[in-house]
DNA sequence: GTCCAGGGCCTAC
DNA sequence: GTAGGCCATGGA
């Protein structure tokens, strides 16, 4: 990994010139983050907000009423956000194993995040990025989310091959050179969601990009 | 009609 | 330990 050529303060400050300070994670309680954490996987969040619309309509938009709530009315309330008998497995193992075992999401956010961590990936259905993801917004604590976004923007901004794209090792990476700090770790990601969202598409969307002169992608060609 | 979207699990080698 | 198949809806 050539450190010399990644600066990612710069990058950031790009971002944020362009966006502003984002900071988000589209969810108004920490149930609604984890419950849209699961929901996304591999799912546009167009498709999600859907499902969440339902769920809040129907009251079951919580740790608590999704542990309690029957299987087969969850999978037509989340229907639209795709994979939804997957996802309605996920759903209620996850509440369940909260509600059983702590009572409430607090009380398992106690845990330091590397713990937390560890008990989140032994859970059917949370893997690397929604156990970040509901580590980093739900509980607050300082972990980097990778997604294919930042891979994305990664990959055609400083030309890191896959192998350097792996999760972990991108984690690795971002996480020695910013701040450890639970606000930047948020906006940050925030960033990368944006300008892929708007301008790092597939089908390249180069021209009016804010990070485009840094950007190593070829406009003629197609990725993998 | 085809491609794609803020993954993760299981199986085969 | 990893490549490939599978899960499924809705929008472009």
């Amino acid at each position: 990994m050539k450190a010399k050529t990644v600066k990612l303060g710069r990058l950031y400050l790009t971002m944020k010139s362009r966006f502003g300070f984002l900071n988000w994670w589209p969810g108004e309680t920490k149930d609604e983050i984890v419950i849209g954490a699961i929901l996304t996987q591999n799912t546009s969040w167009k498709n999600v907000e859907k499902a969440i619309k339902n769920l809040k309509e129907e009251n079951v938009l919580s740790i608590s009423k999704i542990a309690a709530c029957k299987t087969a009315y969850l999978e037509e309330l989340i229907r639209p956000s795709g994979f939804y008998k997957q996802k309605a497995s996920r759903l209620k193992g996850f509440a369940s194993h909260v509600i059983k075992r702590y009572g409430t999401l607090d009380k398992m956010f106690r845990k330091n995040e590397k713990e937390l961590r560890k008990e989140l990936l032994s859970l059917n259905g949370i893997g690397n990025e929604t156990a970040d993801s509901i580590i980093l917004y739900a509980a607050e604590k300082p972990v980097f989310v990778i997604d294919a976004y930042t891979k994305r923007i990664m990959g055609r901004v400083y030309g890191f091959k896959e192998k350097e794209l792996e999760y972990q090792n991108l984690q690795k990476l971002i996480q020695e050179k910013i701040q450890t700090d639970v606000t930047l770790y948020k906006d940050f990601h925030a960033q990368f969601v944006e300008l892929a969202k708007n301008y790092c598409k597939k089908e390249p969307l180069c021209e009016n990009c804010p990070i485009n002169k840094n950007c190593k992608y070829d406009v003629n060609e197609k990725l993998s």
